[in-house]
DNA sequence: ATCATGATTGACTAATCACTCTACAAAAGT
DNA sequence: ACTTTTGTAGAGTGATTAGTCAATCATGAT
C-alpha cells in the first residue's frame, strides 16, 4: 500500500455514493481502505473533515483536469465549447466523483465549506461569458445566471449519459450537440 | 394540534434541510414537531419509512399545483411555458421543499423507491415534446434527453434565483425571459 | 547506537440513536 | 355499558458509532 491517506478517500468516495453519509461508518472506510481505525482518524480528525477534505481533493482534481485547456487563439465559441467539453467529459468518466459532487453540494455540509472554496476560482470561463456579452455574441444576462444555467445543464447531460446505456457512438453524438444546444440558449 | 402526523412531516422537512438526514435523529424531530418519541413511530415504522414518505408527500403536493394549468387550446409553445412557469415558482416558493427534494434525489434512498414512483407520472410534458418534434417545431431529440435538459434548467433558474436576493420585478423578469431561453434551446 | 518524530494499530469508551414496550387515554363500534 | 381499536406518551434498551489512547513500529537524523 503507497499512501493510505489516498486509501481512505478512495474507499470513502465509494461507500457515501454507495450507502449515502450516514450509511456509512467511519469504521467501515476504515476496513476497506485496508487501515486500522485509529488511522482514519491520524489523517482526518473527524468524520466531517474526511467529507469535506474529499470533496476538496475531487474539486482540486477536476480543475486539474480543466488546466490543461488553454487555446487563446481559438474563436469564443470554440473556447467555450472546448472548455464544455472537457468538463463533460470528465463527468462522464468520473461518475463516482460526479455522483459524490452532486451529493455533496445538495447537503449541508457544502456550508461547513469555507466561502473561497465555493468560489469558483476558474474564473477563466466567467470572464469568456463577459467578452461574449460585450462583444454581443452572447445574450446579455447577468454572467451568474448564464454560469448557473451551464451548469445545470453539464449536470443534466452528464446524467442522462450515465443513466442511459448508449453505444459509444451515440454517446459522442450527444457529448458533441448538446454544446450547441447550450450555445442556441445563450448565443444572440 | 390538529394532525400529528403533518406536524411531524413539517418538523422532519427543515430539519433534514437544515442538517441532514444523518444529522437529524428521530428524537429531535419528535421534539420539535410537539410529540412523543413513540408517536414518530407510530406513523412511521422506521426512520427510512420517514424520509421516503416526505419525498412522496411533497411530490404530491408539486403534483396537485402542476394538475391546475390545463389549457389544451393554446399553441404548443404557450402550452409548455405555463407548465414551465407553474413548476418554476413553486420552486421559488417552497424554496425547502424544493431543497429537500434535491438533497433526497441525490442520496442513495432514492433507490428505495418503488421504480413506478420515480417515473414521471405527468407524461403529459413529455407527450407535448414528441408533438412538438413530429409537427417539426422541436429539435429532433431523445424526448428523455429534453425532459432531462428542462428539468436541469428549471433546477438551476430555481436556485439562481432562490440564491441571489433579487427585486420582485428582476425575479419576474426573469422567470419570464428564462422559458424563452430553454426554448431557444429546444426549438428549431 | 540513540533519539526523535511520525505512522499505525486496535481495543476501549462515552454518547447517541433508532426503535420497543408497557401503560394509559380517547374514540368508535356493538 | 362494554369491548375493541387507535392514538399518545415517554422511559427504557441494545446496538452502533465517532472518536480516544496507550502502545508499538518505521524511519531517518545526529
Amino acid at each position: 500500500m503507497i499512501d493510505k491517506q489516498t486509501e481512505i478517500l478512495k474507499a470513502a468516495l465509494r461507500l457515501f455514493v454507495e450507502n449515502g453519509f450516514h450509511g456509512t461508518p467511519t469504521s467501515l472506510i476504515a476496513k476497506e481502505a485496508g487501515v486500522a481505525n485509529g488511522t482514519l482518524f491520524h489523517y482526518f480528525s473527524t468524520k466531517e473533515e474526511l467529507i469535506v477534505s474529499l470533496y476538496v481533493a475531487i474539486k482540486k482534481h477536476l480543475s486539474a483536469c480543466m488546466a490543461i485547456e488553454e487555446k487563446s487563439e481559438a474563436s469564443l465559441k470554440e473556447q467555450l465549447k472546448n472548455i464544455y467539453i472537457t468538463a463533460l467529459t470528465w463527468g462522464i468518466d468520473n461518475t463516482t466523483e460526479f455522483r459524490f459532487i452532486q451529493q455533496f453540494i445538495s447537503s449541508p455540509y457544502l456550508l461547513k465549506l469555507a466561502p473561497e472554496e465555493i468560489q469558483q476560482k476558474n474564473n477563466k470561463i466567467l470572464q469568456l461569458f463577459q467578452e461574449g456579452i460585450d462583444g454581443q455574441i452572447i445574450k446579455n444576462m447577468p454572467i451568474d445566471l448564464i454560469n448557473t444555467l451551464v451548469n445545470s445543464h453539464l449536470f443534466g447531460v452528464s446524467q442522462y449519459i450515465n443513466q442511459s446505456q448508449l453505444a459509444a457512438q451515440q454517446q459522442e453524438n450527444i457529448i458533441n450537440s448538446s454544446f450547441e444546444l447550450i450555445w442556441d440558449m445563450i448565443a444572440l
